[in-house]
DNA sequence: TGGAATCTGTTGAAAAACCAACAAAACTGC
DNA sequence: GCAGTTTTGTTGGTTTTTCAACAGATTCCA
């Protein structure tokens, strides 16, 4: 893409992501959007159609990032989706102002939506990678529960402003995640002998 | 000027210095200095002959900026120049690594040139508001001699990694240099009583 | 020494950003 | 409610930047 293209988007974007830090997303002006960034302000009309355009292109651009942090693989080439989820809570911790901006501010319900949608994708990633077989339906159910159980704890860590490090969270959250994913293949009767060990 | 040109200027001069202080000067090359601040090569050769006509506008701006600096009246309008002294000292902190770097990378010898002959600048200015008179050959005599001297502390301050702060060095050099521009305009004879007091 | 790779400085065409100006809409404060 | 200010979204003409390609110079290293 175009060098130009790129720094002033990245410019736009972290204006605005600066910006809402500052203050309530609905004061915010494409003028001063345009002043923060140090841009014309047509340029922001050539990129984007308005401030909730500008808004969406720039959700959508940081939880790309997130993903495509998340994905890669490790040294070997191997997947290792524990190194994926530590790298997704520091790509968080990097972009904390960001995140917990979107977050807490409450003119952005929808980033939630969007932050659960792109966990829930991973999670059935990680399903289909660890298990054999399981039904639609459990399956589902299984990735609704994760899902708004990851996004719990991400909600929670942003809004204590990050009590613990990013290590520390991911140790603990996929703990749990692995625990819920071996536990639905046990079978009841069993599961209660390995509880009461 | 051009909001584009701006922008590119101070990032293609940041980038020299910030390169400057990583490797020799010589070392540097145009391509590296367009990487180093997102821009294109060409765009280089727009506004500069060369890496050598770079340094040279590059340590244009910086003194230009130190002087504006350094002149601007305070807050009645009157000049205070114990204040513009020590806004000076203040900026150089502020851009200690560009100055560092010109005044101990040998490959600059100019730069201390340039800054002594603004230094002069400065110091024949105090010394005209100062006082009544003085006879040209002395008066560049003082002026050759004070700005060695102002030169020589900031360098020493630059090389021991200012081991002391803005304030502090401006104070006791506000002293030497007031002290020797009343001096000259004391009778020999009573110097001598005045010291020995 | 000779060949490969890199760096330099320049070119022209295409793309992007700038600026100033505009009318219409929205917000302000009296 | 209304005048005055600010914001919005758009326009057209100008300037700057980008990109790719070039030949010549320099550096590297085998």
């Amino acid at each position: 893409m175009d060098r130009r293209i790129k720094k002033n988007q990245t410019a736009i974007m972290d204006a605005l992501i600066q910006l809402m830090a500052e203050k309530d997303f609905e004061k915010i002006t494409i003028h001063e959007i345009a002043e923060c960034a140090n841009v014309n302000r047509g340029t922001i009309y050539s990129h984007y159609l308005d401030k909730y355009d500008l808004l969406d292109k720039c959700i959508e651009t940081q939880l790309k990032q997130l993903i495509e942090s998340c994905l890669p693989v490790d040294d070997k080439g191997t997947y290792s989706s524990k190194a994926s989820l530590l790298r997704t809570f520091e790509l968080m911790e990097k972009n904390a102002l960001f995140f917990r901006t979107l977050l807490t501010n409450k003119g952005v319900p929808s980033f939630r939506n969007h932050l659960q949608e792109m966990m829930k994708e991973g999670i059935r990633e990680q399903i289909d990678e660890n298990n054999l077989s399981l039904d639609d339906l459990r399956k589902e159910i299984l990735v609704q529960f994760l899902s708004s159980a990851t996004v719990g704890v991400i909600e929670w860590w942003f809004t204590h402003t990050m009590p613990c490090s990013a290590q520390e969270i991911t140790e603990q959250l996929w703990a749990l995640l692995q625990l819920n994913q071996v536990l639905p293949f046990i079978k009841q009767s069993d599961l209660v002998t390995q509880i009461s060990d």
